[in-house]
DNA sequence: GCCAACGTTGGC
DNA sequence: GCCAACGTTGGC
């Protein structure tokens, strides 16, 4: 089991969206590294749900369906997508700020590297993430 | 192979 | 709306 987490601009494809939609494709990604997470995901790994730009927070867990296959949106290149579903939303849902404010998580890509859509995390990390979510698995 | 220029992302 | 951070492109 890995555990990662993935952003999505709300006003685009939110959270509530994937629980509606039941599942979810992760497409559209072109960006190396995030591309190689998406292709390390494995069935039943765990991620994280981050919503930027608007609300700025984790607001739930979503878990993979069908692991990479060829991105159909991606007229050249070499580019992967993956399924998700929803798994359940946070209790409450947690802020980059408070990310940020908490030295046991402020060291993660989330915050390192800002601008990177699909990041692994530490299982330890995870969890405690979840906890401030006020969530369990 | 280096690096400047440019484009994109995303927080503020 | 601005700008910092990062990735990509292209000239040399």
């Amino acid at each position: 089991m890995n555990y990662w987490l993935i952003k999505s601009e709300p006003d685009v494809y939110s959270f509530q969206n994937l629980i509606e939609e039941g599942v979810g494709t992760w497409d559209g990604v072109r960006n190396y590294q995030a591309r190689n997470n998406l292709r390390a995901m494995k069935l039943g790994d765990v991620a994280l749900y981050y919503h930027s730009n608007i609300g700025l927070e984790i607001v739930g867990i979503a878990s993979v369906v069908k692991e990479h296959f060829p991105d159909t949106t991606a007229e050249k290149g070499d580019w992967s997508a993956v399924q998700f579903k929803a798994v359940k939303p946070f209790t409450q849902p947690v802020k980059l700020s408070q990310i940020k404010a908490d030295e046991k998580v402020n060291h993660i890509l989330l915050v390192k590297n800002g601008r990177l859509s699909v990041m692994p995390l530490e299982k330890e990390d995870f969890f405690h993430l979840l906890s401030l979510g006020k969530t369990t698995l």
